[in-house]
DNA sequence: CCCTCCTTTGAAAGCGATTACATACATAAA
DNA sequence: TTTATGTATGTAATCGCTTTCAAAGGAGGG
């Protein structure tokens, strides 16, 4: 690849002059600039990014971490933040944790050493992080979740289960079971005081903590039904942490001849295409996860720049009511 | 931050031996190398990356295009491909591409520029690309679609279709549908070839080729059931383009008070989690996206670090039997 | 004891750019 | 005409690292 030299040369200016024409055209006269554009056009010159960013303080790349489960919830979060970087000129590397990579380590180092300039951490609710020592100093940001005291995105669980809990009861259910993953705990204490707010009670066998990751949403569904069969003892809702869960709470209880809503309501939780998809629409909490997105890149980029910027953004949520509940 | 000086300085030897102690070790000795490890350690010294690769000719990065839908199925593609990356020591830079944004010029750009070594191109089948003058001479790898010479993966399309279309005769349907994306023409030609191969009947009035992008998948299952009900044909089978369109044309159909599989069986087309989560789970192509994925980038690297690779890798589907069909 | 060879290290060039500083020239002000 | 000011360009230092080349010192062979 031909180099600033070869277009200088060609250009007959000097490197300098070459480099001004790209980042500072205005101090260049119309005629060199000129010369040295169809030089460069010519030798099909593209500036070295890495000599570039060896002189610069900012590399222009921020890395995005989502576990690793295929959840379009941190697809979407993904999307946010790559839409909002593009504007301000920033790429995204992928980042990934989950039980097999859990590679915070391996991200600070890229961006200690100016492979990238900061990290959005898309933890999810409720899986901690230790503190990592190296962590400090570099720029940042958190969904979901507090980290080392970086600035965090995040939205109010317990306000929007206890509206989901409170959408039930107007709906006169009164017996209400709770599916959701270990991880998803603060969702369940949200249910369990929305639950002994409202005056009902709160019975641990509707409970199910699922201890699993990634695929096993499915087999928990399964569990759940027909832990709840087997005991007699049918809740005439069920509120489940996600809509995957949902998804297949409802499946199970059909094929078991029980109706969705009229003997069991089903509520999930993301909105995410799923509950639109299935039959019946699953009535869920809708988290604005593109925007959430969007302004965890922005704070990061923010930051990386220099400015001063909020210490933690909530979010609202929003009930979606479809057929299930 | 402190630089490759400030450690020479520290342990009391030259750059290059620091230099050395870091890129070739077995060259120094063992007192010189704890020497500058441990001046290492105590400033936290992290190898610039850009210096780096201002010298070397490799970046370590690649860029992933995927089509900006929320599809696991592009999500298993790029984690496939992070999966093994990883493992040769490269990161994945998101790309991506849609009506919206059509941006390969400049993940070219990066290449070109040294932020990146080369490009997957996760095409999915049927949309096509204009050759790029300046995609010349980088490296590039494609799923599911030839694009300007270059080494692609896929599957075979034709055969999948084929295989599934004759399950359906097999459990004794005749009337057979078809609902896809107009971009999923390839899928609809397989399956005009198989119904005519089979001696039945290639209706036009039960096939649809949705227009839409995207968000669209939910309306275009919506109407092809009212469409069908309209005119008062309803086919024993449908076959669908992908498991979204399915799980879509199953609702409505059971809205509609049919019954899946017994008054009219539907496939779909990707085994994503959905096929499971619904109520039937269904009967669909599975395609191995994550091995795609690893493939692409095991070509793409390859390529990248001089070795000869295939022109073409193809793989297998294979047929996944649930109660919708 | 001298010569050769090997191991270990340092000096310095170079990768491709940015930028502070200097210079040259033209123009406006005195 | 002389001086001050501004505009356009060039020179050279610098960023942090890799790598070639050379040199120093020790070990082994004759």
């Amino acid at each position: 690849m031909s180099s600033i030299k070869d277009v200088a040369r060609e250009a007959q200016v000097s490197i300098a002059t070459v480099s001004r024409v790209f980042n500072n055209p205005a101090v260049v006269s119309n005629q060199t600039k000129t010369r040295v554009y169809s030089a460069a056009e010519k030798l099909g010159y593209t500036p070295n990014f890495s000599a570039k960013t060896m002189r610069k303080s900012i590399v222009g790349t921020i890395i995005v971490m989502i576990p690793d489960i295929s959840n379009t919830f941190f697809i979407d979060i993904v999307r946010g933040a790559q839409d909002y970087a593009e504007t301000r000129g920033y790429n995204i590397l992928m980042g990934r944790f989950d039980i097999h990579h859990f590679d915070l380590q391996k991200y600070i180092k890229l961006v200690k050493s100016k492979a990238a300039d900061g990290i959005v951490m898309a933890i999810g609710h409720n899986r901690h992080f230790a503190p990592v020592a190296e962590a400090k100093g570099i720029p940042i940001v958190t969904i979901e979740e507090e980290f080392m005291g970086n600035p965090y995105i995040y939205v109010d669980n317990f306000e929007a289960i206890s509206e989901i809990v409170e959408y039930l009861i107007s709906k006169k259910r009164s017996q209400i079971g709770f599916l959701g993953f270990k991880s998803e705990r603060e969702r369940l204490l949200a249910f369990k005081n929305a639950i002994t707010k409202n005056n009902l009670k709160y019975d641990e066998e509707l409970i199910k903590k699922g201890d699993e990751f990634g695929e096993a949403v499915y087999a928990s569904a399964r569990e759940y039904v027909e832990a709840i069969l087997k005991i007699g003892k049918i809740p005439d809702a069920v509120v489940c942490a996600s809509d995957v869960l949902a998804a297949g709470v409802i499946k199970w209880l059909i094929k078991n001849g029980l109706r969705v809503p009229q003997d069991v309501a089903v509520t999930g939780f993301d909105n995410i295409e799923v509950a639109e998809l299935v039959q019946p629409g699953i009535t869920t909490v809708e988290q604005p996860r593109e925007i959430m997105g969007r302004e965890a890149a922005r704070l990061l980029i923010n930051k990386i720049e220099g400015h001063e910027v909020a210490k933690k953004i909530a979010f609202q949520t929003r009930i979606v009511v479809r057929e299930s509940a």
